[in-house]
DNA sequence: CATAACTGCAACAGTGATGTTCCATTTAGT
DNA sequence: ACTAAATGGAACATCACTGTTGCAGTTATG
C-alpha cells in the first residue's frame, strides 16, 4: 500500500494522509473509469477530492494509476483464492465460496477486474495466471467427483465460469447478496438451463 | 446504405465510389477499434486507404461513425433473427441457426457488438431491444417444449446466451466454424458442463 | 515544537486529436 | 464529353489532456 514508490525504484514509507491519498484516488479511479473508461485524470482527482497535481505526484502517469489498480485487484484474487481452498475443500464447497468472494470483489471493482481478465496487461498476467490455474485445478477436482462431465474442456469450462461472473453483477440482480448471486453461477454453470430432477 | 446522408437530415444519394469508401471507412474502424478502442480518426483513415478529411466528410464525428457501425451490426442480426424463424421454427432448430449466424456476425464486428450489448447507446438501444424481445420469444418456446427449466428465470438465461456467445468468440476456438462453436454454446447452454447421459 | 512531508493552486509548455477550409486533380454518371 | 461529385493534401485554428514546476500554507510525526 504504496504509491508512488511502487512504481519508482525508491521505497520510501508514505505518512500517513498520503496513503489516505492513494486510497481515495484508487477508489474514485475505480468509480470514474468503470462508468467511462477514457475519463481524465481531472474527474478521477475530482472524484477523489484532491488535487490534480496530486494525482500526478503520487502516480507518475495514467498507466502506473491503472497498473496500481489492477495490482490491486490481483493481490484481493489471491486472497479470495486462498480463504476458499480450492485445493483440498469439497470442490462444490469451494466453488460457492469463491465464487461468492469473487463476485464481491468483481461489485467494487469492475473497472480493475475487467482489465486483468480481458487486457493483456503485463504486471497483472503472472497474477492472473496463478489465479487461472487454481481455478483449473479446482475444476479438475470437481470434474473427478462427477459434478463435470469427464470428457468436458476445462479451459471452455473455466472461461464460461468467468462470463457467468462478470454477467452476474450486471443486470437488476447486482443488489442480491453475492451468496445468492454464487448459487445462481454455479448452478447455471454445472447445470446450464436444463430442467432440474 | 448511404454516409453522412444518415446522420444529417439531407439524404442525397451518393455516387458508387464514395459508397465504397464509406464501406471501407466502416469494416477499418472495425478492425482498428476492435484492436484499440481509443484509436485516432487518422488510424482509422489510413487503415482504410483513405486521407483523414474523406472519413470526415462522410461522418461528421467519432460519435456518427460509431452509430453508423452500430446500426449496420443492428441491422446484420435483425436479418439473422428473421432466418433463424424463432417463432416457427423447432426451438432447438432456431437456437443452433441463430447462434451460428450471430456468431458470424460477431467474428466480423466485435467492436460493434460489443457496443451494441454494453453499452447504453440510444440509437442502437431499440434495435437491441427488438433482438432481445424475440430471443426471449425462442426461449419461452423451448421452456415450454421442456428443453429449460419450468422455473428458470428467461432473462438471466438469455443474459447467459450472450456471454456464451461473446465467450465462444475468443481464446484459441475463434477460428472453428461457426456451426461447431454454436454447438459447444447450445450445449452448454442448456447442460452445463453436467455430466451427459 | 521543529522538521519534513504533504497539499492546493496557479502557471506553463508540449502534445495530439479534432474539425474545417481551400484547391488542384481524379473519377463517376448521363 | 461535359458536369457534378469525390478525393488527397496541406494548412489552419481550436481544444483538451498531460506532465512539470514553484510556492505558500497545512498537517503529520518524532
Amino acid at each position: 500500500m504504496c504509491g508512488k514508490g511502487d512504481t519508482l525504484g525508491t521505497t520510501r514509507p508514505l505518512r500517513a494522509d498520503a496513503e489516505r491519498s492513494v486510497r481515495s484516488i484508487l477508489e474514485a479511479a475505480e468509480r470514474v473509469l468503470s462508468v467511462n473508461p477514457g475519463a481524465s485524470m481531472e474527474q478521477i482527482a475530482e472524484a477523489a477530492g484532491v488535487a490534480r497535481t496530486t494525482v500526478h505526484r503520487r502516480f507518475a502517469n495514467r498507466q502506473a494509476l491503472v497498473e496500481a489498480m489492477t495490482a490491486d485487484v490481483v493481490r484481493q484474487l489471491d486472497e479470495v483464492m486462498d480463504a476458499g481452498r480450492p485445493e483440498t475443500a469439497p470442490p462444490l464447497v469451494a466453488l460457492h465460496e469463491i465464487t461468492a468472494n469473487v463476485l464481491r470483489v468483481k461489485i467494487g471493482w469492475p473497472f480493475a477486474m475487467g482489465l486483468v481478465f480481458t487486457g493483456a496487461d503485463s504486471p497483472a498476467a503472472e497474477g492472473k495466471r496463478r489465479v487461472d490455474d487454481r481455478c483449473l485445478l479446482l475444476l479438475r477436482r470437481a470434474r473427478a467427483d462427477g459434478l463435470i462431465d469427464a470428457s468436458a474442456d476445462l479451459d471452455w469450462v473455466r472461461r464460461v465460469f468467468y462470463a457467468l461472473i462478470g454477467e452476474a453483477v450486471h443486470g437488476p440482480d447486482s443488489d442480491l447478496e453475492p451468496d445468492a448471486l454464487a448459487q445462481r453461477v454455479v448452478d447455471t454453470l454445472l447445470h446450464g438451463a436444463s430442467p432440474r430432477g
